[in-house]
DNA sequence: TATGAATGAGTCTTCATTCAT
DNA sequence: TATGAATGAAGACTCATTCAT
């Protein structure tokens, strides 16, 4: 009896946590289609298959919605990136990690970097706005946290931090929404090396100080 | 007679404008601070002290309104990019000068930047959206069109041209973006010449091929 | 076994019933708080630590709350008036009764007294608006059963019977309520001498058939 | 034309006046056949033949229109008891004004008068309740000012001024809703001296301090 | 009997837009 | 041209009630 009930619970945990994830994927369809505004609440019941009120019973609003999608995909994002870049031992291998990760998330997950870019942050209230910079301040200083020994040993040049995303994942995420907007009609990924080159190029300290390291690594 | 009315047609064309000035302003602001969709008509009505009449005289619709904010400043942005990039003569100029100019832009017209990077997309409907590519696009080929002799003399790379934008722009607009949010605390003008210096060497055509030219641009 | 069962059955009903008194404890407190429409059966069921089943299956629907509500405690009144005024024998203690066990039930269960004055027939359709007046009704009657013989007898006017009430009770209800909206800030019960005198002065007959008083004021 | 324009406003004034009476008009009348709470803007759409914009045109909401007719009731009561009890000279006729007049308004105006007694604090929220206390102290300040020269001049018992008030006004309050909600059959103002008479001598000083006024009543 | 997730009809309210003056 | 009252379609959200477990 105990085991039934459990797999009862288990099982219905089960068809919620699906059914919230239908509803987010449906949701994640047609913000990016039509923007998180003009979507409506009967769309996404529709576009879902659940009720209005099973709607309302997993997530508070539509912003708790959109929210939602945003938080997650940004520590989806997050998260691969700073694994990506862990992976790596060498400076070079690092920077490189970061360009080909952003990349590799934007052709792997285009609807999520699409909504993380362009429409996430347009209709956040000032509460919302807060948290996402907080959450993205945090990735910013784990990230530098892995850059940081290497300019301490003259590897890198001393930047401030969002300069040394700038010049690394700039031209990236350039790239991407170039791509995701249907500009560029080539795969980014093909980019990845050009890329990387430009952002380690831009890294490397003022000429002199680069003298007592003999060789980079590849 | 004729005078005092050219006078007044003239008095009332200024006074239009003004009005038309007043609530683009006005909107703006508001659609800065709140985003388009959260904005209504009785804000901007309040904000700009027009009437609502009034409003709906000089604009359409809503929509006119951030439509309109949206392919002015772009223009703007577009047209001031060109002249700078024109006023130059080789292709290290012109680099820095798109580099240059896109923050120069940013920081003095922190509202229009803000505008066309975070919210002027988001809202739009599959037309309008077809609208600012097609107006990107023209904007492209513009720029690209300066850039092009310097491939052809092989002092650029020959890449396509959206990879060149990422590369000279991705890494001034992502800092631009950063201050914006208020996460770069230093001016960004500070660091045209990194930023510039990092374009420019990003471009520079693979070794074997750079050697041929006797006198690279300065 | 037999005995067990039994004891189940009992420590079942006492379950019940104790669950029975704590959802109608909780909903009329939240019901005085907030006024029946705008109380949910979310708070009652938070309020009395039910589950919605267990609320649903005690009880019909929130309407049937309230109205046991309404219903049990006009009851309560009626019985308690009732009891109190046949304890009596003469027709001045049979007006006292009724004053002074108005305003005691006010004060030892203000929360149901508000809920009959101020709660119980404002949302109530038609048909329940009936039932209530038929109890009402079935009251007034019993109630003026006790007094008719002492009318009968000469001692008291002959009016009609809700005249009486409203001569009899009136005056007790209107202070109880004031009572309990804050704005008595003595003991209600210290006045009962008052409202009983006020009251039973109030029901005398006529001068002439009284004897002993020769001038009533102008 | 400047006469024209002012006709113009004028009329759209009046227009505008008859508009917000019929709003509340229809309004007031669906709540007493249903209660507040389940009159849907609807209903009063339908009843006022206003549009939904108009009524929230003229209307911050529902509750507006609720409290907006429990006010006005309210203070078109006040006003009329206080100046038919100015218009008295002495303790007796003023007494006496307060039970006609409610007695008066009641008959006038019964739906107003079910409105104020039954429906209109039962959805009140805290702060409305508030207010609707003030609206009260107020007038039973102003009122219980009206008597206390006579209190003074020991023509009337010295009792807590709401002590008054439930010997005065409680009684016709009492059958005024009786007559309400149908259960008293006759007109109630043909009660009018009976009430008066009985509140009168309910306020006698007792007897012995009537004349000189040795010592106050214990 | 007990539970609480699911349901969806029904509400209030908003707001872009119109139009009589 | 200017005004701002009026419009009503459309949307987010609530909540009493049901029902599978």
């Amino acid at each position: 009896m105990t085991s039934m009930s459990t797999n009862g619970r288990v099982r219905r945990h089960e068809a919620t946590a699906r059914r919230r994830r239908e509803i987010l994927h449906a949701a994640l369809d047609l913000f990016l289609r039509q923007g998180v505004g003009p979507t409506t609440m009967e769309q996404i019941r529709a576009a879902s298959g659940a009720s209005t009120g099973s709607i309302y019973h997993l997530f508070r609003s539509k912003d708790e919605i959109a929210h939602t999608l945003f938080v997650e995909g940004m520590r989806r994002y997050h998260d691969r990136v700073l694994a990506a870049v862990r992976r790596q031992r060498t400076a070079r291998g690092r920077i490189r990690a970061v360009v080909a990760t952003h990349l590799r998330i934007t052709v792997e997950e285009p609807e999520l970097s699409l909504y993380l870019t362009r429409l996430g942050m347009a209709d956040a209230d000032a509460e919302t706005a807060a948290e996402y910079r907080a959450a993205h301040a945090a990735f910013a200083q784990d990230l530098y946290a892995c850059l940081r020994p290497h300019v301490e040993r003259g590897e890198l040049a001393d930047l401030p931090p969002e300069l040394y995303f700038s010049l690394v994942v700039g031209p990236a995420a350039h790239l991407a929404r170039s791509w995701l907007r249907g500009r560029y009609p080539h795969n980014p990924l093909a980019a990845v090396e050009i890329l990387a080159r430009a952002a380690w190029q831009s890294l490397l300290p003022p000429r002199r100080a680069r003298r007592p390291r003999p060789r980079s690594a590849s």
